[in-house]
DNA sequence: GGACAATATCTGTTTAAACGACTATCGTGA
DNA sequence: TCACGATAGTCGTTTAAACAGATATTGTCC
């Protein structure tokens, strides 16, 4: 009964998957493009950057800088001038922990929770321009897609 | 009677439009690095190096640069020096088209044909095993989901 | 046919990404 | 307690991304 893929099914297959992945990455390229020029670009901030403000602010405790690293949405290799350049600017502080001093605990300033308030109205509403219209269904559906895509079965 | 979002409707909703935009962004991220360390990085090609190629040999004829810019999943700021690393592995030609001087016309060689070609089934492989487990149904539910997502209404 | 805006690409420069090697510190076990 | 592997960050270097300005060519409108 069950044959499996034969090779006149295959091929379309693999195509919608391919098809799966550009569309999964033209949509971000152009939601996250937009939200650059909106929203990060006038506050010269780089996505990245912004992640980073938004994990210690949403920590509400410092952190050491490797959980700052396991808490990125993109894995970031030189955490270290990551946060060199935000502590250049006052966004966050850092300090060597007492307790295990290889530990180098980070938290967000003052400046850092101002910013991302006069951010977060601007960042709400790039949010709701870009998709807004899907709705609820539709959102929660492609979230649900999205996370089932990321927990295939075994490996 | 539809009095639009009000503020209790609101705020969950927006949460849900930026969990949509987190899990793309997360989801993306987990696929495509798999995809560059398994695929990519072995052959020395980055993700947008291997899209110019894949532009080329999909077109079928030598190319405009500026075509090529056109085409690609996310925008190029700098096409000429792309160009410039993969002309330097002959995996593409450049050459000034005669009829408008100003065009310089760009084609994939044979090298960048055998090189896609030994490609091709890894990323095949690669596509499958990353989302073969959402079946057909679910694919082309995250595609037409995708898809509605960049056609907003108006603007 | 010469000025001029538009087009297509290139180049210079600054900044950040990526990778690897390196330092300092800690925990464990003989 | 001291060797040693493991852990946490840092630093050096190469390469690419990003942006702005420059160059070359074309079509068009007096």
């Amino acid at each position: 009964m069950s044959l499996g893929r034969d090779i006149k099914k295959t091929k379309p297959f693999d195509a919608l998957e391919q098809e799966a992945m550009l569309n999964l990455a033209r949509t971000l390229d152009v939601l996250a493009g937009e939200m650059v020029a909106e929203v990060f670009k006038p506050a010269d901030l780089s996505p990245t950057q912004y992640n980073v403000l938004r994990i210690l602010r949403g920590a509400g405790e410092p952190l050491a800088c490797g959980e700052v690293a396991d808490r990125m949405i993109a894995r970031e290799p030189d955490m270290t001038r990551l946060l060199d350049r935000l502590e250049k600017r006052k966004l966050v502080a850092r300090s060597r922990t007492k307790a295990d001093r290889r530990v180098v605990s980070v938290r967000i300033t003052d400046a850092g929770m101002k910013l991302l308030a006069e951010l977060d109205p601007k960042v709400l509403a790039a949010h709701r321009r870009q998709l807004g219209h899907l709705g609820e269904r539709d959102l929660k559906e492609l979230i649900a897609l999205l996370e089932k895509a990321r927990e295939r079965p075994s490996a």
